[in-house]
RNA sequence: GCGAUUGUGGUGUAAUGGCAACACGGGAGACUGUGGAUCUCCAGUCCCGGGUUCAAUUCCCGGCAUUCGCC
């Protein structure tokens, strides 16, 4: 199913192919997210246009509507989306934190990525997900009514839904859970991960495992090795990475290493992941695949992907449209940028646009930040096959240790 | 010319004898397995002069300006 086909001398990055029934995956890879099987202001042809090569699809949404029976009886998400390349599904374990906790606490997958101090354990809204032994308890965000995802029914939705990569339901921890609950959380998942794989029945659904343990390294450790001795096809990092970008790094270290001693050959995704620095630091680390939404949804809040000027020692990767500078700015957003909107429309017509509130900014702008990440990653591996790939990091990321 | 009317951020409107609020607009920031095309922050104002009062954007008088009506 998955081939390595080359590997980095002086790091874990490294190059694949994944089969799948609908094609294959060069790797490394950014997925985009299409949690209501599309793309937030992008339509199917428009992704292949932009040489996307799979997209992720999320079970709980999907199953709250319009429902997996509806779409297997339009094709499954192949069909109902007419998208003929390869699709992730999502287990809906994410929701039972981001509906839960998240919502709750008012708070991200990594603390440190809500600097405004009221941010962080601020009100927030009442919860609509409680997680139980057998599962996750939701209070539906649509109706209200009460939905049970339990892996069992997770991956009876995600074989309706059709998706040629499905993971494993699990519990996705907070930054600020702390380790006590960290590993009670932990046990949970781990046999889920076996439930999961017990309720199994489609074997062309290639069926991922996801390693949680929050920021802890001997439950990082842990989990990586357990998940590692079961029957997957692959596996996903998941849960808390942290309070910090470094944390993040750190888990990677730990993670990976007990993957290459056990199942190197496998697959390893890095869940909801995808700034620009991330995909050299993590890709670095080992990763082969990562699913954001922060490149689509950045872009419809008027941040656009640019290669950093030279000579700028700043990772910063993104101007902002609504900046008044841009008012009568000719230039396209990226003048090293090919996407069609580049081609097309300058700076100056794309902050009329947004601020206009015109719905094709939201297309327009998609399609720049997910083309910029794409052709990013295809950058990334021609270098990991030419040997580059630390002199590329380099010029992307220039102060980073 | 006479009568009436109204003068509050850039714009449109509130409220008030002591701290002037809201919307839009302006400036900026955040967003990472998408509930929320969302959230956060910053700047900026009482037409002018006099009077009453401990205190006036507020009450009184005058000026200037607005709008309406009449000649």
């Amino acid at each position: 199913m998955f081939t390595i086909t080359h590997n980095d001398k002086k790091s874990l990055a490294r190059t694949g192919i994944l089969k799948t029934p609908h094609g294959s995956i060069e790797t490394p890879v950014f997925i985009p997210v299409a949690t209501q099987a599309t793309v937030k202001a992008l339509d199917s042809k428009d992704l292949e246009l932009l040489g996307a090569s799979v997209l992720l699809a999320n079970t709980y949404h999907l199953h709250l509507r319009p429902g997996e029976k509806l779409v297997k009886s339009m094709g499954g998400l192949h069909g109902f989306m007419h998208w003929n390349k390869p699709i992730f599904t999502d287990s809906g374990g994410f929701q039972a934190f981001s509906l839960g906790y998240g919502m709750e606490h008012n708070i991200g997958k990594i603390a440190s990525m809500f600097p405004v101090p009221h941010s962080i354990g601020m009100p927030g809204r009442k919860k609509l997900a409680v997680v139980t032994e057998q599962g996750v308890e939701f209070k539906s965000h649509l109706t209200g009514e009460k939905i049970v995802l339990t892996p069992k029914i997770s991956m009876q939705i995600q074989r309706d839904l059709g998706a040629d990569i499905i993971l494993a339901f699990d519990e996705c921890t907070s930054p600020l859970s702390d380790y006590a609950y960290t590993k009670k959380a932990l046990v949970r998942t781990h046999r889920w991960a076996k439930e999961s794989l017990a309720a199994r029945r489609n074997a062309k659904q290639q069926l991922f495992g996801i390693i949680q343990g929050g920021e802890y390294k001997d439950l990082r450790v842990k989990s990586a090795s357990f998940i590692a001795s079961l029957p997957f096809d692959g596996f996903a990092v998941g849960g808390s990475l942290g309070k910090s970008k470094k944390d993040m790094h750190k888990i990677l270290e730990w993670v990976i290493p007990v993957l290459n001693q056990k199942n190197t050959e496998k697959p390893r995704h890095l869940l909801g992941i995808g700034g620009v620095d991330d995909l050299f630091e993590c890709v670095e680390r080992g990763i082969d695949s990562f699913d954001c939404v922060a490149p689509a949804r950045i872009a419809r809040r008027g941040n656009l992907y640019v290669h950093p000027p030279a000579g700028t020692m700043k990772n910063k990767f993104v101007i902002n449209i609504e900046n008044a500078k841009y008012k009568a700015d000719k230039n396209p957003i990226d003048d090293q940028c090919a996407c069609p909107t580049c081609r097309s429309y300058s700076r100056a017509y794309l902050r009329h646009l947004y601020i206009a509130q015109e719905l094709s900014y939201y297309r327009l702008a998609t399609l720049h930040n997910l083309h910029f990440i794409l052709r990013l990653m295809e950058e990334i591996r021609a270098s990991i096959r030419n040997s580059t790939f630390a002199r590329l990091k380099k010029t992307w990321i220039s102060n980073h240790t």
